[in-house]
DNA sequence: ATTATCTATAGATCTATAGATAATGC
DNA sequence: ATTATCTATAGATCTATAGATAATGC
């Protein structure tokens, strides 16, 4: 057959065929073949364009996290909610591909963030944010939202909506009463959980949380 | 050779051969024939022991998480050092199997936690707290906990300690400064984080965050 | 009779490379 | 000459089952 008169493979079809085999059939399903056979190609075509299975996992995790969009700031908005509505972002792309989630931990490059999060430091440094305290919201800022999604999938292969599963009513009534006292959604809890976070670390600024000091409850 | 006189395999050494191959040779490296080889028997003997693969690896997730011991309650302390260090013990226990972080996420049956859970919401009743925010607290501190080792565990394959990695002095000058005003090691971003969260949640059954309602933001 | 091992094996993959072939674009 | 495909294939796995064998414990 030889060279075809327009290429039939691209990095960023071979991505996206991927992407859309991993929505669809899950991880366990996803190898270079079945991207191959997806593409109408031979596996060994693939290797002309990707030097490794490897680097086509990292490609997928860049692909799907450059899919959350950064808010633009506008300006008189209080900055905490900007990062409400980044966080959120970030959520609902990994929720698009829960499928792919794991390669995010297990492929995405810590430094494809790094821009984003020159924008963040900028953010709070604008917002009077005291300089000390910006690593501890970016890094819990992102924590929160990898983590709120991975629970989610935990919780949910597919569409159970239950918070926490298998709870007696009678084993563990003080749970029960808490869970019917729940007015939030998965999607809400995040928002409160983020709000709740960054209005207690500002709070560390000015008032000790507990009387002991936290370097040494750390220290024990 | 047929039955021997002692049982050469049960589920608990499989088990712990499991985490010492995953810990010590990574994911990649795992699978039924080597913890065989571990164990000096034949792979197909394992299946006498568990129906499958996913058997096994729903154990290992159990283990891991079952060395991590829930705190005794001193009256006294505050509850919410109680849950700071509840978070550390889990940091704690799946730090000790880096490798096997990923596990968790796809294979620990959610219900594993649950008597902990009521445990916790005792706790909180205890401390006063509205049953309204008990989900809040008890759904985050499980995100933050597990994200926090996720993370840590993304940045640091073996030995890396930085925060974020790549950044470059000139064009991320406020990140650098960011970086450079941070106090504080990964266990103790956790112990704020953890803190911030706490005492920003509470907060919330006062103070609105901000002007706008909570659900009205979110409704948007 | 039951249990806990083994032998043997089916069957299904996967990753990756070497070398042939034909179209492109300089 | 270079590029983008294909054919063919090495080589390494893995998961799981069927059936043989010998010790156990009732």
């Amino acid at each position: 057959m030889g060279r075809p008169p327009k290429p039939l493979i691209s990095r960023s079809s071979t991505i996206a065929a991927s992407i859309e085999i991993i929505d669809t059939e899950g991880m366990d399903a996803f190898s270079l073949p079945r991207v191959a056979k997806q593409l109408n190609v031979k596996t060994s075509s693939l290797y002309h364009h990707f030097a490794d299975r490897r680097e086509l996992m990292t490609e997928v995790a860049k692909e799907i996290m450059t899919e959350a969009t950064v808010p633009e700031y506008s300006p008189g908005t209080h900055w905490a909610e900007w990062f409400v509505e980044l966080g959120l972002n970030y959520r609902d792309a990994i929720l698009r591909h829960p499928n792919a989630a794991l390669v995010l931990v297990q492929f995405l490059p810590r430094d494809v963030l790094t821009s984003t999060y020159e924008k963040c430091a900028r953010i709070l440094d604008d917002g009077g944010v005291p300089t000390p305290l910006h690593v501890v919201i970016l890094d819990g800022l992102e924590k929160i939202s990898l983590a709120t999604t991975l629970t989610d999938l935990m919780r949910d292969p597919v569409n159970n909506r239950e918070i926490f599963p298998n709870v007696n009513e009678h084993r563990h009534s003080t749970l029960t009463r808490a869970l019917a006292a729940n007015k939030w959604s998965s999607r809400e809890l995040f928002v409160v959980t983020i709000r709740g976070f960054l209005a207690g670390v500002m709070g560390l600024a000015t008032t000790p949380v507990s009387g002991e000091s936290l370097r040494d409850f750390i220290g024990s």
